[in-house]
DNA sequence: TTGTATGCGTTATCAG
DNA sequence: CTGATAACGCATACAA
């Protein structure tokens, strides 16, 4: 029996209204009704006009999940990321937000909380959840990806982003982490910088492996020298980064330039830079990475990489949609790498009359507008 | 027609297994099945292990859409905010994913951008995707709440954060702000401010108008005058307050001490204050609201306010969940104001003993490190 | 152009 | 404790 309350409803309860009930009022066919409403091809233009002021009327809503188990696939796309905080993540998820509910779908969101097993579980559940497809970033203790297999066997369109899995046989979008070291670190040469240091993060990680061999690219090209005791490896993280700083400018030639992989290591190096007297971007000139939300704040504000995070989302949901509809037809895999964007601001800027221009930095001021009216009502 | 494709499968496709098929091969009916696999009392133990092992075997995924059509009501939330970015509303979603989850609910997020036509169709969405219950942080173009109306007439639970309609006949979470001003402010009188300004935000918001409030109730408290001329309103944005500092500075007694309503017009005010070549906190203490990411990585690390975003969605979740288990039955509506939670760092602590010790702000390098960690994979 | 009939996978009811 | 059956709301193959 149908689970509807046979009960007294309360007061003001409207009970929704189902394709049956409108073709009973109308005097036709659920079929018609069906059709009038997905607009099908066949259908008097009389009708239609009927049928969805009727619908109006009684203010139909179209069950999506018996639509969905009908036809086999929900208008639903499946999310999986670590975490949803810090300023990466959940800008992607915008961007993805964004760009599938323009193509008429909905997202579910799960967090894997760096853990494989939920991750497995995650993907369970969406698969469950009769989702058209998967979107997901690796956990940092995903080793082995015999779960994606799964959904492979299911045919479920997948698209990776961010962390993906390795290889040409899996669709992915990345950012290109080694063209943004090198242009960096091209940007660092181009102001006079010959002595540039890397504050490079944990090497076991493709990006900062990747930032690094950049900045060794540019070097290259520019006929610098790769002098591997300018590059400190550390966990990214501020404390380190003062560290690193202190050691390097400790050395009998310091640097004068430092492209740091992440904006906590260019935060780091120039409070220490400026601990100790010399100034930024005169002495020591710095790049950071990621325009975390903080490099528009500090005295001087960081030259950094954006990480493009909003199209990030939208290309993988781009890339995914077009494996949905596909539709199980052959499809080549494609990995999209994104190109960086490098953001020019006062830790960097040794010409004077451009530093002039760059002042006020306009790209910075809306940053920081932006993530104002991000926080909270402001 | 079942739209299961007939034509030849891809090489390694599996095709999902229903309960039907479980059925057809243990030799029982369906219902045992279903019986089995949702712990229903009658059934065996010996039934429900073969059973339980066939489920493995195939690797059963129970069909939620089927399960969710025949009950009316999906294991899915929804949630409505304005946008997915900055530090609150991805924190809050943090928050409600992880509650939800634990209670075997998963989420449907949309984005209202802000858009009072775009939050009516993301709740007709929800409706349609049968969700069993709806978050919502209001669009801040939403003035009339008609469209909340028609969920509450399809007895679908609804519970605001944050963004809420006013009354006490919703269910709501939100931020003490009252309380978060007030403690602030306290906090600046306790530590010698006699003379302490207010930078405001525009008082349309309830939440500037709360803090706001709670400043002026810490002053009554404590015998100190409220003086008009000690408020600047602003936008909250960071050149603003700047301009509002330099006019609190320029006035005849300029104050010892400063509450921002929002950390990007403590930001500011500490710009200002370090231009003029004055102190902070010796000559003038900081304040601000919000715990931005950037108040640990100033010099001096600013004193502001932690809204505990993630207790506001697990909260906001909790209320949703007894209202979804209430399934229709009368609910006092509840209202939950959160305590704010004062974190105190260099920019307004004068004690030194109490400053020394604070040097190092523990709870500051933990939100550093929590950022560096939610940044991209660092 | 419209109608009839059936099934998607699950669960609730009722009878054994 | 188990089984047969109907129904949730929709979409389609097929007949008219």
């Amino acid at each position: 029996m149908a689970p509807r309350k046979k009960q007294a409803p309360e007061p003001n309860t409207t009970i929704p209204v189902s394709m049956a009930d409108l073709a009973r009022e109308l005097g036709v066919s659920m079929t018609t009704i069906s059709r009038a409403l997905s607009d099908h091809y066949s259908i008097g233009p009389a009708m239609k006009q009927k049928v969805l002021k009727l619908a109006k009327k009684y203010n139909y809503q179209p069950n999506r999940l018996a639509s969905a188990l009908r036809k086999g696939k929900s208008q639903l796309l499946g999310i999986v990321v670590p975490y949803i905080e810090g300023r990466f993540f959940p800008s992607v998820v915008h961007g993805i937000e964004s760009a599938a509910s323009k193509a008429g779908y909905n997202v579910i969101i799960c967090q894997s909380n760096e853990d494989v097993a939920q991750e497995r579980r995650n993907l369970d559940i969406l698969l469950s959840a009769q989702v058209a497809g998967v979107l997901v970033s690796l956990s940092r203790t995903t080793r082995d990806f015999r779960h994606f297999e799964k959904l492979r066997s299911r045919g479920m369109p997948l698209v990776f982003f961010d962390r993906i899995v390795e290889g040409d046989n899996v669709n992915a979008v990345v950012l290109d982490d080694q063209e943004g070291g090198y242009v960096s670190t091209r940007h660092l040469i181009e102001q006079g910088c010959r002595r540039i240091a890397h504050i490079a993060g944990p090497q076991h990680l493709n990006i900062y492996k990747n930032r690094r061999q950049g900045y060794l690219d540019a070097l290259r090209e520019a006929g610098l020298p790769e002098d591997e005791s300018l590059i400190v490896y550390t966990d990214m993280i501020q404390s380190q980064a003062i560290d690193a700083m202190r050691d390097l400018l400790a050395s009998p030639i310091p640097p004068d330039g430092v492209f740091a992989a992440g904006d906590y290591g260019a935060l780091g190096a120039l409070q220490e830079v400026h601990r100790q007297g010399l100034r930024v971007p005169q002495d020591v000139a710095i790049a950071g990475f990621s325009n975390e939300t903080f490099t528009v704040v500090t005295e001087p504000s960081i030259t950094t990489i954006d990480q493009r995070c909003e199209e990030m989302g939208q290309a993988a949901v781009r890339l995914l949609l077009e494996l949905i509809e596909a539709d199980g037809r052959p499809f080549a895999p494609r990995q999209v790498a994104l190109r960086p964007e490098l953001l020019v601001r006062n830790s960097s800027v040794r010409n004077s009359s451009v530093r002039n221009s760059l002042v006020r930095h306009p790209e910075g001021e809306r940053l920081v507008e932006a993530a104002a009216k991000a926080s909270k009502l402001a």
